[in-house]
DNA sequence: TAGATTGTTAATCGATTAACAATC
DNA sequence: TAGATTGTTAATCGATTAACAATC
């Protein structure tokens, strides 16, 4: 099998990733008072191509005017819409190192539809603790809290070796969505949805252009 | 033009991004005095398929043989050479807020080659505060310093609206690779190399993927 | 109107996957 | 030896890019 992922709704991989850009730039556009956006500018702004612009905003839904472009303001609620930023989900964070906490005081995730409900960790000093409005609590709790609060996302900020055991609590906690900083491969049943932020990858490949371009 | 990136070396960037994974897989097998590991055995610890992961491998150099699989510790070192792990790279760090912390103080990076010199603040509450031993600088010594140390890579992680001005610097000062948090497409020339950690990106993915799971 | 822009259909490109001979 | 595994060459698949008619 290969890295595949549980079906969603047609849009390619790289498409979907691309939204949200083109959503920050078109906020920016309405602050400006500009009903229209075509494509070209939009591409111009990004350092795509046109083309590239108008297949990934169809996705979404929107049609656009020939000779003049996309209204802005329906577009950006056609991202909204199609990304389900509208549809608030509960989220548990577990780890509250300062990742956690640079998470968990971050306010740009609220746009996206994410309250981040509860923090978990198992330090007896910060236990107790609030962060941010948010409580901290201990991570015992996190499956039972879980259930009955009905949350859908886990954010795993732990370190590597506690990552998987947590990801199993939330799993049990009937948590469906898992962001997950931590660097492993979790292994988790086919109808949970994981996204992990790999920064080795990133950072290696940066090394490795780095490296490249300097040799030549 | 499209996304197009600073010519690398062949490689795939898919495949680029997942040689730290392997790594970091072989690094436990070592641990477990494995002296030979098969294409098999890794695709299935890191959900691929083994023509995938012999593919990505060979783009390193390493050379296995047929009915053993390929030496561990020498495939470690081909994935570290070719990644540059080995040829240490000094970094300057701009924006200590929680996640600015978070990178300081993680240890994980310097396998990757990557040294945190220095970093810098506007903030005068902790400008000459150490950090995981940090120091931390004012911003306006960022150029001079950057340049006279030959300071290669630049991580940012300010805030938004901060971002370009530092990357700006960063460039200024002689800087060639940038790391950036900020959710901003930075504009930048030729020459330079960005990754960005896009976490809208990555979040909005989850929430997708999330939300059509639930609907089906 | 003329020209810019959209949306659709087709072509290209590159990564993934398959097939298979070579080999330890 | 027989069978598992590598590495190479070819086929497939999917995303990007191009071409172009429709249209405001």
């Amino acid at each position: 099998m290969p890295q595949s992922i549980p079906s969603y709704s047609g849009i390619p991989m790289p498409s979907l990733r691309r939204l949200p850009g083109y959503h920050h730039f078109l906020k920016q556009l309405t602050e400006l008072k500009e009903e229209y956006v075509s494509a070209t500018t939009i591409a111009q702004e990004l350092k795509l191509i046109p083309i590239q612009v108008r297949k990934d905003l169809a996705y979404t839904g929107i049609i656009g005017k020939p000779k003049v472009g996309y209204p802005v303001k329906e577009l950006i609620i056609a991202i909204e819409e199609f990304l389900d930023w509208n549809n608030t989900k509960k989220a548990f964070l577990v780890g509250v190192g300062d990742l956690g906490r640079a998470i968990i005081k971050y306010q740009g995730f609220h746009k996206l539809g994410v309250e981040i409900i509860a923090a978990f960790d198992s330090s007896p000093e910060i236990i107790g603790s609030t962060i941010g409005g948010i409580k901290i609590l201990h991570v015992d709790k996190l499956t039972t809290l879980a259930k009955r609060i009905n949350v859908k996302i886990g954010i795993i900020t732990v370190p590597e070796d506690a990552a998987q055991s947590i990801a199993d609590k939330m799993i049990v906690g009937g948590i469906k969505g898992l962001w997950n900083f931590a660097p492993v491969k979790l292994k988790i049943p086919r109808d949970i949805v994981v996204q992990s932020v790999n920064l080795a990858a990133s950072l290696s490949v940066l090394c490795k252009q780095l490296s490249d371009v300097i040799k030549k």
